[in-house]
DNA sequence: CAAATAAACTAACGGTTGTTAGTTTTGTTA
DNA sequence: TAACAAAACTAACAACCGTTAGTTTATTTG
């Protein structure tokens, strides 16, 4: 069981700020007020702003590679991997709305760590693209201009994030499945 | 034929300065700067940083909502509606990729407009919500959650204005094709 | 309970922000 | 060419920025 302590209280609720406002929006008085202290009380916990900008985005990212790691080095079916990257897409999502705002816009705050976010997100996609085209070479996937294959998939799934804390009671396995089902099989009526 | 005044130049420049650095990290001197002007001079021709941001941003919008005004009260098919609202997003975020990262991540910071924005985009939304809830009940459509389906096509669209600068030679119509092949057929070998 | 540590505070710093006022330069028209 | 308008300039403003220094208060530990 591990305690919430003031720096993980400071990350989430400025991960929260960011997303409403963006990175330069906020200020280090307006993370402050949020949790009832003044500004300069927060360097007793983080070293800068951008300090807390990594935490909020570094985890994340390595999370996400991580997870892509494991499907793409299992011997699933490229569908199957497929579905188990919506899952984790979902899951992520799920627990980490706010978080997932400042890893897709505001990563180029990171200045002096942007190059291990960028590698991270190379790897990340370099693996996806490869499931994509090994679906499609092995007849599992219909031939399509698998660049574009990637970007629609990617793009529903980096934008969850701004869909899921507006449905109320949203379960993560059904909207999984949801996502699944018209991702891979289109929505037209066969 | 229209000549692009002054205003028009600072509007363009600086939609890219905000794509790259986010609304509030660009600053007037910024502006000016890539203008080879002085920030003071920027005065003469806007009223302030926020009129430069309702000028990227409105402009825009209402050419989405009137797309899709036209789009909805046509008397066509609703995969064929579908095909031509992919064919919008197109053809606007091809013409406008800078002016498209304000209008999906910056317009929070309009403030005294951004009712009227949200405006347009929830008669946008409606209009896009009621042609797929048509598709499902005609039969056109598979049945489906018709939220999750709004949600992933709306969310590739909305980031073709990321994936069209890093393509060099991207012809609108071959991406429209492929995305509508994508999107509405899915990508499973049938 | 004394000592040590953690975490808050006040006050201030040097720099940057959007914007204004007033002035000069540039370009157009009568 | 004189008069006018457009668009640039310099200088400065009050407010706000991230951050530091030094101090006080609260909590933990020996």
């Amino acid at each position: 069981m591990k305690k919430t302590t003031r720096k993980d209280q400071i990350v989430k609720i400025s991960a929260k700020l960011f997303k409403e406002k963006g990175y330069s929006a906020v200020t280090m008085r307006d993370i402050a007020k949020a949790l009832d202290i003044k500004a300069a009380s927060l360097y007793n916990h983080i070293a800068s702003k951008q300090d807390i900008l990594k935490y909020v985005i570094i985890s994340i990212a390595e999370e996400f590679t991580a997870g892509m790691n494991s499907i793409y080095n299992s011997s699933n079916t490229s569908i199957d991997k497929l579905h188990q990257i919506i899952s984790l897409h979902v899951d992520i999502a799920y627990r980490n709305p706010y978080e997932m705002a400042s890893l897709n816009n505001h990563w180029m705050h990171l200045e002096k760590d942007v190059t291990y976010y960028l590698e991270l997100r190379d790897s990340y996609e370099d693996n996806f693209r490869s499931i994509i085209i090994n679906g499609i070479a092995t007849g599992e996937l219909a031939k399509a201009n698998s660049e574009v294959v990637l970007f629609s998939i990617l793009s529903t799934l980096r934008n969850l994030y701004l869909w899921i804390p507006k449905k109320e009671d949203v379960n993560p396995q059904e909207l999984s499945d949801n996502l699944s089902q018209i991702l891979i099989n289109g929505i037209i009526n066969k």
